[in-house]
DNA sequence: TTTTATGCTTGATCTATATCAAGTTTTTAC
DNA sequence: GTAAAAACTTGATATAGATCAAGCATAAAA
């Protein structure tokens, strides 16, 4: 389905008919299905991936053996590990997709030639990377101020649609509290 | 001090001596006594800023009146707030002096210029951009998944040196914890 | 140098959330 | 369509860290 990628493009950039043609020349279609892994921990990971249907999960494995969710990712979204694609270390990280979903992959390679050659496409990934940096902020604000019930409510309002399609134990460690504390929150909160 | 900061870019980038000079003629200077003000909440930003000497704190008052102290930045760090300055909306943070600083300002016009026309200099931005988001990541990791002990001993051994110069106040706000608790852990860890 | 403010420590108690455990509902797989 | 596996709920108890309070140490100010 790359017409929804270049539905993406043509809200966010202005490009010509060549640069368009350049992009999609390099976009690879990839499709998972419901809990296929785009990325496993201890592989490098060298793509820039755009989603155009479905939702994915990145999430880390500590010495506890204790999962923890990262982040949730879906269509019109971007996902992949930006330290391992910038260090060229094996990543951390497993993503995995929450529901089916089909993604446009590019190499790394070939997205810094597209930055470097379209100075449109160059501004519009810097102006993503700037707001996926200050949502980061955002996120350490709530998760080092917030009670559970704030953090679950902030999410909830910032995100709605995500509480439905997600497992809730996914959200809960995403939000970084027992599945159990998250039941309790949701029942109370149904409530008012 | 211009020259720290013209030493911060012959390390990080390769310049032609007219892009140092087009660099060098947007600098401002500016000096800042301990507890001066670089931005108080409600101000909109609107400065690239360098810091060529001392420490800096950004921190948001919540409803309750609380300081959450969001980050610390050092000589030959960036600060900010990225959030007002890409919307252009009045600022929910105060960021204040904790030693007396120097800095390196640039208004954000005249960055972006030097981004457009110095591709060099727009590299080095990129690159400090996604090491921001990913250090970023890594305390949203921290602050969901470590105990009170582990993100103290995790920020001690990421920045050393911090601990030494800025009052353990600000650093357990910053770890999300109250003085009381890192005056504790401080004990704990002391004896081992 | 003395005074005042600010930051740090320590103890006693309280509370939000974790943990453990068992039952129920929903989803997946054959 | 039925069995098995996940996911969710609910209750009882435990605990990390917060809050409250008071005294001590260090640094700023006068």
């Amino acid at each position: 389905m790359y017409e929804l990628f270049q539905k993406y493009l043509d809200e966010k950039t202005i490009l010509t008919d060549s640069e368009s043609v350049q992009i999609q020349s390099f976009a690879i279609i990839k499709k998972l299905r419901k809990r296929q892994y785009l990325l496993q921990e201890g592989d490098v990971w060298k793509y820039d991936a755009f989603i155009t249907k479905g939702c994915l999960r990145t999430y880390s494995v500590d010495d506890k053996g204790n999962e923890h969710v990262n982040s949730f990712s879906i269509e019109n979204w971007w996902t992949g590990d930006r330290e391992s694609l910038l260090s060229g270390q094996p990543s951390r990280f497993n993503i995995e997709a929450v529901e089916d979903s089909e993604l446009v992959l590019f190499t790394h390679e070939n997205f810094e030639l597209l930055c470097r050659e379209i100075p449109a496409f160059n501004n519009m990934v810097h102006l993503i990377l700037q707001r996926s940096f200050i949502a980061a902020q955002n996120r350490i604000q709530a998760a080092l101020s917030f009670t559970a019930e704030e953090k679950y409510l902030n999410f909830v309002n910032k995100y709605p649609g995500f509480a439905g399609r997600i497992p809730q134990t996914m959200i809960a460690s995403y939000l970084g509290m027992t599945p159990e504390t998250l039941s309790r929150i949701r029942k109370q909160t149904a409530k008012k």
